[in-house]
DNA sequence: TCCCGCGCCGGGAGCGCTCTCTCCCGCCCG
DNA sequence: CGGGCGGGAGAGAGCGCTCCCGGCGCGGGA
């Protein structure tokens, strides 16, 4: 299996240094307490042995093993996040690597996943784990939670019931969401209707809480439920033309949606900008940029929210990780962050 | 950080299954050779103690570790191959999964990273590598090889010079292509254009090889350079009506170039399929989906390619010419499978 | 001068598992 | 009825590493 002769063991540096295992596992972790000219004697001999730790031995001794999981329900990854979760799987390999630790990647799809999941998280075969859960009534944060492993959670869990145990991190959906309405006012609209996406997902119901902040008292016939397809946006938005002849501007729940809202004024000959403003939510490049006219939206930090996921896990809210122990602390380390957004502003609005 | 109070040991559940250690790893690992009765205790003793067989204990001495490393470039993960590479990776997950493998996720980014996965896989922490290497300069294969594991290709290496023993997983490029051409002819069209991709990855001369070969001597002016981009599309569309004004069908070497061009088309008032007959290459949903019109396009089977290679990698790639169902490939093109593509009409073409 | 303390280094005991080797017991055959 | 044989179980030796602890040499204070 492992292919190569038998690799150097510390042992064999030790014996070519003409030291003792302990010294050289000083030098290699970080010398210290070790002369120098002994140091640079182990450091020549790992070299020249071309001396790789054994994570395997290592792990077994100190219980830990610099390497972090990655939990996400395959959905998730397909319909709308695809360019999403790459890209948020760049930041948080951006961070683990600068620190060391290794990614391993847990796609999970079903019940039986599930169990899977929860007995190798349990397995302690990492010291934390990164959890995209994005649904109300995910299996997967009751798993983690028993599992016993310090977790950061991508996106608002649904559960979020006020227990600040747990830490997530989410884009301002509620706040870019208000960004797009206003600016959708500002251009003196007054019929601003809005798509949502599927409202068991967090973001959904943030955004149409954006949406609801800003057009408080609006009539209800303007908003529409969608599904975070273009499909379903265009569904959508036939649905509210029916409804709302009237209206002047959409909001869409993403980009997708915006797309196929797009799609369908156009085939009504309703001119975009000019008869109805149109605003999405993401900035998916490859959608944003195709669509006619080009999509104003609302674009979030999606690698830096991976980068901060894995800041925090490893920053470690943990000491406290152990499930029932009522940390006191003082709450210095907040249980959710939110990233800003920032309207990108195109043709369409 | 393993937060959970000390997790059971085999020795203790030797204890209360009262057995020696030995027998019940027999029965963990698949027992064989255990009275029925025995096991049967031993199987409860482990599940009332919740027992989780520690990995690395295990790795030490078996120098396995069901363990296999994803290796891709940023660059490719981002540019063109975001949707792919996600939906590639969920192939390659699956199949691990079923396999009881995990999966270790390597992405890098500059030269320093490619030290750093050098060091990982020569480090010994898995038992294989996946790698992803599209372009023909890429040092990652090179390493890989260096590092002496067990490794299987996502796209043809560009290095591939036939003598190598080289193990990868592609699609079938050149054949789509000829699909796409061929569909092109059989419609009527004669002035038939292409639009390349960036030529120093595989996928991109393969294709453009692929229009070659039905295209024998075609006009070289019906030929421009794109670069798997929609602008670098609409540029070289540009490029190849003012070269070739009666041309009238478009292969554009990917979906983006291809709504790229479509764009251009529109804009010079061509109608698609009427005047000028569009395919594209990928099927990238978002994209061909959301064209105007949606595009005519050659599918491959990214899932498939990704659970191929996973597949390929666990069966052992070095007695890859055993008798096994192996696929039908050409013996001079040593370990390569390539898997076929399926010409997806839409509107375009 | 002696002794205590401190800074470096080596010895050794495991971490939790697998695997070989040995032992034991029951059964079949001579 | 005894010896050989084979299958099932246990004992023990590590896998490669970390970390505790004890020893040793040196310097400074009494």
């Amino acid at each position: 299996m492992s292919a190569t002769a038998s690799r150097p063991t510390l042992e064999a540096v030790a014996e070519r240094a003409g030291v003792s295992r302990a010294t050289v596992s000083r030098v290699v972790n970080g010398a210290h307490g070790v002369r120098a000219a002994l140091a640079e004697r182990v450091r020549r001999a790992v070299e020249e042995l071309g001396y790789v730790p054994n994570q395997a031995a290592r792990s077994l001794v100190t219980r830990r093993h610099d390497a972090v999981a990655v939990v996400a329900a395959e959905p998730e990854t397909r319909v709308f996040a695809d360019p999403y979760f790459a890209q948020q799987l760049r930041g948080i390999s951006k961070e683990l690597t600068a620190h060391d630790n290794q990614l391993v990647l847990l796609l999970t799809e079903g019940r039986e996943d599930h169990a899977r999941v929860g007995r190798y998280l349990a397995g302690g075969h990492v010291d934390g784990a990164l959890v995209f859960s994005l649904h109300l009534d995910d299996p997967l944060p009751g798993l983690v939670r028993d599992a016993g492993v310090p977790t950061v959670f991508g996106g608002r869990p649904g559960w979020d019931d006020g227990r600040d145990d747990v830490v997530y991190v989410d884009s301002d959906n509620r706040g870019g969401a208000r960004d797009a309405v206003r600016h959708l006012a500002g251009l003196g609209r007054t019929r601003i209707a809005h798509i949502t996406g599927p409202l068991d997902q967090t973001s959904a119901a943030d955004r149409l809480a954006g949406f609801r902040d800003v057009r408080a008292g609006a009539d209800p016939g303007l908003v529409a439920r969608g599904d975070f397809t273009s499909g379903g946006g265009e569904r959508a938005m036939r649905e509210l033309l029916a409804r709302c002849p009237d209206l002047d501007a959409v909001f869409a729940a993403n980009d997708l949606t915006a797309a196929g809202a797009l799609r369908v004024l156009r085939e009504r000959g309703r001119r975009v900008p000019d008869d109805v403003a149109v605003v999405g939510f993401d900035d998916m490049l490859p959608v944003a940029e195709q669509t006619d006219p080009p999509l104003t939206t609302v674009r979030q930090d999606i690698e830096g929210m991976g980068r901060l996921m894995a800041r925090l896990l490893l920053r470690g809210p943990d000491r406290g990780a152990g499930a029932e122990e009522s940390t006191a602390t003082a709450p210095d380390t907040p249980s959710g962050v939110v990233l800003p957004t920032t309207l990108i502003r195109r043709a369409s609005a």
